[in-house]
DNA sequence: AACAGTCCGTTTGTCGGACAGTTTCGAAAA
DNA sequence: TTTTCGAAACTGTCCGACAAACGGACTGTT
């Protein structure tokens, strides 16, 4: 019965104009990273609010990463880097209870792309990078071969740092953004996997053959290594018996259960 | 002189503080999504300081996505979307001036894994709805080729529509994510594309092999008619002369010139 | 019984002012 | 020219206040 349909009324508050504007002060350039933000009662004045509501909106820009914001410092725009972003979107997807699986495919098809665009593109600096990281891992593998305690913890973030030269290097950012929130994923499963397995020397081999292929820019051939390497991780997996299709959060906190077998 | 390091000390603002307390009580589920949060005078009182600083807090929440706010209504909590994110990763990736090539090469990574994933999980929702995308555009593309004036606008909606149909039926919501900011910034290059080129025909075409291929549920097929679908887009891109590895913001902004030819 | 109107306590959005602790920056001193 | 010092500017935090909007209860009308 009705003969017009009225759009939805929307009356956006204050403080989030105050964020609009300057976010599109900061994309047109008018405001260029690294300046600092002007100041907050300078602000108020020309948009002609209250400081409060303009620290408010200050707020929006600071989460969103446009502004950075060091010690008692004025607040500068800053571009929002990679992590900022990844570390959202990885609570986001703990949130969303993603499961293993979906994170295990997901780096399937990212993991071997990125070492095939590495192997193009990576410099001296990043074989460096990678030198080291493997050096590293290579004492921890040691210390643990010798029986020490083994400490899971450096020896992941080594695992870790190693995908993340990886994708640093790669030569592509946008693979490295849609990258860097699962490798954080995959921190708290790969502890349980190597307490448990203790696959470690497994592992620094596989990081081996892939930084060869780095050297040598054997595109092709690194993203088998990887694809293998990444296939290895879901045999593991697989191994500890832990859910292929649970919800993630439940590892992540470390109170997973074996899978229920059947 | 000094006999010990200390380490750099750290003094949080309170606001952060605040933040990262209502974090934690959500992301340990205390605070449940769908809940509304506490009134601010409550939580300034709990938390022991001033409300202002406690709306500074929260400015952080909802720029995070953990907190949606409704009109006047009690802000409530909520799970940060896929779309929020990815609205952040795209003016990430423009600010930090990707190339055209990084994000074709992502999407020649991504999309065909999205569609051979879809071609597994896809159910009579996401085909039906695919049906819908697909008859809209049909009725786009009869229109131009009737002499309609070209309304490309619609017409990349509608393009980008399918895409998203397609990764949220996938079954793998990490992919998704990944592909989310990379399709909201193909649409301003898409523009200019249909502009010159007029493939209206051909991209209706691919996304009909595609979805037959679906509905088929045959993976391969369906990942190879994908992977031709984007290497198209990547020819018409080339046709236009746009510049291949120029920063892709100023093809956003329409500005972009003829590539440099040598 | 369904609905419009009214009233009220609660909560958010915004404002003004205030003050301590830092940072910034230019002037004075070395 | 470089260093030092002090005032000005700025941020972080607090306090108090008020309008507008919402949620809900209660009432009267149809």
């Amino acid at each position: 019965m009705q003969e017009h349909e009225f759009s939805r009324i929307e009356r956006a508050p204050a403080y989030r104009l105050v964020y609009d504007a300057i976010e599109r002060e900061i994309l047109s350039g008018k405001l260029r990273v690294g300046d600092p933000l002007p100041a907050e009662l300078q602000l108020a004045e020309q948009f002609g609010v209250n400081r409060s509501t303009v620290r408010e909106g200050i707020r929006l820009l600071e989460q969103s990463g446009l502004v950075e914001r060091d010690g008692g410092k004025r607040p500068r725009i800053s571009l929002p880097h990679y992590l900022d972003l990844a570390s959202s979107a990885s609570r986001a997807l703990i949130l969303h209870s993603v499961t293993f699986r979906e994170l295990w495919e997901a780096s399937m098809v990212l993991e071997p792309a990125i070492a095939e665009s590495a192997a193009r593109h990576i410099d001296v600096n990043g074989l460096a990078e990678l030198n080291n990281n493997i050096n590293a891992m290579e004492a921890n593998v040691q210390r643990f071969e010798a029986g020490a305690e083994a400490n899971t913890d450096e020896f992941v973030q080594l695992d870790r740092g190693f995908h993340e030269i990886l994708a640093k290097f790669g030569g592509n950012r946008v693979l490295a953004l849609a990258h860097e929130p699962v490798t954080s994923l995959f921190i708290p499963t790969g502890q349980i996997i190597l307490q448990r397995l203790k696959t470690y020397r497994r592992v620094l081999d596989a990081h081996r053959h892939i930084y060869n292929c780095l050297k040598d820019k054997d595109a092709a051939k690194a993203r088998t290594w990887m694809h293998r390497h990444m296939d290895d991780f879901r045999r593991a997996y697989e191994l500890t018996e832990l859910a292929w299709d649970a919800p993630l959060d439940a590892v992540s906190l470390g109170i997973t259960q074996a899978a229920p077998h059947r």
